[in-house]
DNA sequence: TTGACAACATACTCGGTAGTATGTCTACTT
DNA sequence: AAGTAGACATACTACCGAGTATGTTGTCAA
């Protein structure tokens, strides 16, 4: 609640209006606790305390809800990683910085990026109807870039021998895999902390960067 | 297809029978490609090239025949590490052994596991009839042992100084995640050996291996 | 004050899907 | 040869949920 307001409210000086912020909010949720199949639209209008009328009023669709929820969780990801992104630094501190801030965005947006990952997984499918689908390629380009700047530091980070992995498109998919990995199992717990929940990052991050052969990341456990 | 044929055939020494292995192997397909919500009782018969009937003449309802894939899938996992885990050997070297041996399952049944893993999140969910929640805890009770299976080997793993970690449950669902990770991204390609199948389990072990801190696994990107 | 529009609510349609009821054919028994 | 049961196919029902059409209320502009 209180961990993503700054996000959130990031979000409120952007493109969407307040009155759909609720929705896509309430949306989101619904589509992590009953996946995208089986929530219907009603589900999202009960949790708003409304009716389907307000959302078809903002949304041309149950996709086009989806999709805006989706979209929204990227632009969560770009936000977060920026700063890291543009530091002077080593590739490797880059890379941890990016890969930790990542991961915060994955526990404090915890139910927009489950729709990014939903939407990730249509899509390698196959399964949609033609007028989404240039709406879902777009989902995944961003996906695809956002995940292409990751893999300009890894390879940085190779070349200075701070890393080092053998098939690197494996090696993206198993770094991710385990800084996404909180989107399923992270809840939050009563009376957590901000700390709290940078020590779960923390250790996500420890672990994804031990796996690219950092031997820092491999000494973190005993601090 | 040839990849669990081995797999397959020890199914048909069990309880399953003949006719109704065809229908499983192509409703982890469906289930797979589509999801479970989305996919129809119509959907498996069409790629069975039968009609409904032949599916409700084995199976009492749609959750009916995703259980019974995801069960199999479950057994599928404990055949696979049986060997491992009886091994006379370190901790460390049984649990090396044990991740291979799942991921390679991940790998060669992946279908199936796609049905294990929407099934524990749907459990995670909550949303489910009184009749399929005791079919549904079963389920994610016996994925509860088989997860129990790594963790006592984890333990002495650690005990002995091979591994080391912060959170225990945190650093498990990591390692799970790297070793499950092809469950999503794996795709078999033409021409494809048991070899390739081979290096990629093993590319994902060294990964959820390092990360627990094993120095071993570290080290074999170089190799 | 009135009209016009935004922001919803209400009431309906209609297609798809789970599940059922029943028919048909074959194989095997006796 | 007849009867029976298993292994399906066919035909139907009932419901749920996406989308729509239309009504209602508040607000603001002129």
């Amino acid at each position: 609640m209180t961990a993503n307001a700054s996000a959130q409210n990031s979000l409120e000086h952007s493109l969407v209006e307040e009155g759909q912020i609720e929705i896509l909010r309430m949306a989101a949720q619904c589509f992590m606790t009953r996946g995208f199949a089986s929530t219907s639209i009603d589900d999202v209008a009960r949790r708003l305390g409304s009716t389907k009328g307000r959302i078809y009023h903002f949304f041309a669709s149950k996709a086009d809800l989806f999709f805006a929820v989706a979209e929204v969780g990227m632009e969560f990801n770009y936000a977060a990683i920026d700063a890291s992104l543009k530091k002077e630094a080593p590739a490797i501190e880059r890379l941890r910085d990016m890969a930790f801030a990542h991961c915060m965005s994955m526990i404090e947006t915890q139910a927009y990026q489950h729709s990014v990952w939903q939407g990730v997984e249509i899509h390698l499918r196959g399964s949609t109807t033609p007028e989404q689908r240039e709406r879902l390629n777009a989902l995944i380009e961003s996906r695809e870039r956002y995940s292409a700047l990751f893999k300009t530091v890894m390879e940085e980070a190779v070349r200075d021998g701070h890393i080092r992995y053998r098939d690197p498109s494996i090696a993206r998919q198993l770094m991710f895999m385990a800084l996404n990995s909180p989107i399923f199992w992270y809840k939050p717990r009563p009376g957590e902390t901000a700390q709290d929940r940078r020590r779960i990052a923390q250790q996500c991050t420890d672990y994804a960067l031990a796996g690219l052969g950092d031997p820092a990341a491999a000494e973190r456990p005993n601090a």
